[in-house]
DNA sequence: ATTGTCCCCTGCCCGC
DNA sequence: TGCGGGCAGGGGACAA
């Protein structure tokens, strides 16, 4: 479920919920997430008031009163339930209740989510965040820093842009949709990117992002938003899932085979060859 | 240093 | 209808 559109979603979802509140229980019911929640981590966070919300890459920050960070990454298949029931559901790891009677529910079956504390004035040595590329949607994410960070890499651009050092909180949609509108083959050396793609391929990013934050992120499955609302940008989806479907931009054009699929680096890339050219 | 492979875990969908 | 295989939004640990 969750690029950066998604977790931006869900951040916001919870700030607006959660903000000002206090915990007054938090019930884990599963430590072993992706890494162990420290031991003390209910007892840290029990009492405090959630000062603010920030997103980092796919991260979220939460700051508390009592001078620690929550950090929360939701994996592949974490979803954060607002006004979660009574009734403990399927998967439901963490629960948080608050002042005002009402509880907050961290459900992950795959459990690749993570959730862990940091010092708040220590948030920018967290591990995640020391090497971690800029935010795409940011003043540093630019044609030239973008062009800056392919020099010198002969990986495929697409495998590259998933690389969170590179930039922070693409995911395999995003770059598929991404290289889609910048008409970029997916397979492109980095260093191969000229100054006026990167250009187009900043752009594109941007667009991509922005569009999905407005729609609510995508939903896959069974991924609600917190306050149990759909996400719809599945629904703007060009490539993505659309093997053998008809590429957008190619209509009627004789020569186009329609959505194409590959692996790269072990992740399926969907693409439109006819449409995707290097450089 | 860069790049590719494997793995963590559960659920779902497809083909047989 | 039932079962096994493959695949899924991420990312870290290794090996080459």
């Amino acid at each position: 479920m969750p690029e950066l559109p998604e977790v931006e979603t869900v951040m916001r979802g919870m700030q607006i919920a959660l903000q000002g509140r206090t915990i007054v229980r938090t019930i884990i019911r599963r430590h072993d997430l992706r890494w162990r929640i420290p031991a003390d981590f209910s007892q840290t966070v029990t009492g405090s008031t959630l000062l603010n919300f920030q997103r980092r890459g796919k991260y979220i920050l939460i700051r508390l009163s009592c001078g620690q960070s929550i950090v929360l990454h939701l994996g592949m298949s974490g979803r954060v339930l607002l006004d979660s029931p009574e009734t403990p559901q399927p998967h439901e790891h963490v629960v948080f209740e608050t002042d005002d009677g009402k509880r907050c529910a961290y459900i992950d079956p795959r459990r690749f989510g993570m959730m862990d504390l940091v010092p708040t004035p220590d948030e920018h040595s967290y591990r995640a965040f020391v090497k971690m590329g800029p935010e795409p949607l940011g003043n540093s994410f630019s044609p030239q820093t973008l062009l800056e960070a392919c020099k010198g890499r002969r990986t495929a651009i697409k495998p590259f842009l998933l690389d969170q050092h590179v930039v922070a909180g693409l995911g395999n949609i995003y770059v598929c949709e991404a290289l889609y509108r910048a008409s970029i083959a997916p397979t492109m050396p980095a260093c191969d990117l000229k100054a006026r793609a990167a250009g187009t391929l900043v752009r594109a990013i941007r667009t991509v992002l922005q569009d999905a934050i407005a729609a609510g992120g995508s939903s896959l499955k069974d991924y609600v938003r917190p306050e149990g609302g759909l996400g719809y940008f599945q629904h703007a989806w060009q490539v993505y899932g659309k093997h053998n479907q008809p590429c957008p931009k190619c209509p009627g054009t004789p020569t186009c085979a329609g959505v194409q699929h590959m692996t790269q680096a072990g992740r399926t890339t969907f693409f439109c060859p006819q449409h995707q050219k290097n450089g």
